[in-house]
DNA sequence: CGAGGTTTTGAGGCGAGTCAAGGCGTGTGG
DNA sequence: CCACACGCCTTGACTCGCCTCAAAACCTCG
């Protein structure tokens, strides 16, 4: 969702040849007031944007997969990134990205459309927070990290192993990322399967066994970014 | 917050010029779906842009205000706005800004900056969402909008006219900003008067009587993106 | 002055939170 | 290879905050 591009963008060629760095599962990359010299490509693994307050409170902000830009500020960063699963990351500093916005139009224009889509995904998440229960939150979330897969791996629209969902974060993760608590996550997983929408072959697995049921609980359209399939940067 | 400037950026001379528009209380400027050919900037006025469900729930997205930019989409609207008092723009069309964008470096530096203050503003309401109480949430809005006024007028940060915050927006807009319900929103007012931080003079105003409760209760430093006073684009 | 809309206040309900116990899976050491 | 321990997830009972429904107060404008 936030800080994201969905495939490869053009601009994502300042990344070649640059170092990369690889993090253990839980490991911080960035903390949030750090200067924000540098900007981070995703090459393997899941990674998590959170917002932590005074009193401990946190919230996660996006989870990030492979392709997916960092790096989404002016000046300082104003979230933490941390590595959920173990996960490699290429490092460019920031001007050499400028440099290439500045020169190239096109490429320019692609990070631009990766911001619009980072956008609309902000603007969805807050839809769900401010809107929808905890059910039809989980139901959105499954249907975004199934959509996600689908951009990532290029895959047809029905094609059978996105109905396999992967969740490598934790309970506790996505409590965060829908704005409740571990138990009620735990408790829409189980409405999901009693409603016959979803199994759960493992905590780490979910799959989608009425996909229909799941888009209307959703309330469908909602993937208006992500599933767009036309946008001006060449995504599946 | 979603979608705006702070104060007069350098990008802003695309509008110059450019014809205006009127609107009436109410009236929509932008439907969701829209073809996004045209961007504006607002010269006086309120509006709101908010995304609206099939189901009919609605949520509020930003207020926006004079010299904020609407046009952060690359090509369709995903969003609504509407005005919210009576409200003047200035239309442009995007390839003019885009063509702008393109030649000029420094216009293009201010124009991200802009962005990457509507995400962070995006992030600083997934956090009240997911996280706050109604009270708070509500404690967080005034002092949004205190901060707005403060940039807005180029005031200085203790100016005592500060203290009187306008409110142009209808308790369920609120609501529909905050994630709650109308009655909710009322009783938060409620709630902030008997603890002593607010005086309500009438529907359209809130009398700040103790900033410090309020920031305590907001969080205080959560407003990273409008305050900042030395961003690299001028404001103040 | 009256009508309509908006806001406030009240009473009661419900969904999500809290607190606590039990189950399950994984990994380690015997 | 099994046993145990630890962490994570699930489930249950109860609480609390926000929602719902309803009435009264208020404000605006003909």
């Amino acid at each position: 969702m936030l800080f994201d591009a969905s495939t490869r963008d053009t601009f994502l060629d300042v990344f070649e040849g640059a170092p990369e760095r690889k993090l253990s599962a839980g490991e911080t990359l960035i903390n949030a007031g750090a200067d924000a010299g540098q900007v981070f490509n995703i090459v393997k693994g899941t990674l998590m944007v959170s917002r932590i307050g005074n009193d401990g409170r946190r919230q996660v902000l996006s989870f990030l997969f492979r392709d997916n830009f960092i790096g989404l500020t002016a000046d300082r960063y104003f979230f933490t990134v941390q590595a959920v699963t173990p996960a490699t990351v290429v490092c460019q500093s920031r001007q050499v990205l400028e440099d290439r916005l500045e020169q190239d139009p096109v490429v320019e224009r692609t990070f631009l459309n990766m911001v619009y889509r980072v956008l609309e995904n902000s603007l969805d998440l807050i839809y769900s927070l401010g809107q929808r229960t905890s059910v039809e939150r989980l139901a959105v979330f499954l249907l975004y990290l199934r959509n996600r897969r689908l951009i990532a791996d290029q895959l047809a629209a029905d094609a059978p192993e996105l109905n396999t969902i992967d969740l490598p974060m934790s309970r506790q993760d996505i409590a965060d990322f829908l704005g409740l608590k571990k138990e009620t996550v735990s408790r829409s997983f189980t409405q999901l399967d009693e409603q016959g929408l979803i199994t759960r072959p493992d905590n780490y697995h979910a799959d989608v066994t009425d996909l229909e049921g799941l888009r209307k609980l959703a309330g469908i359209q909602d993937f208006a970014s992500p599933l767009r399939p036309s946008a001006a940067h060449g995504d599946a």
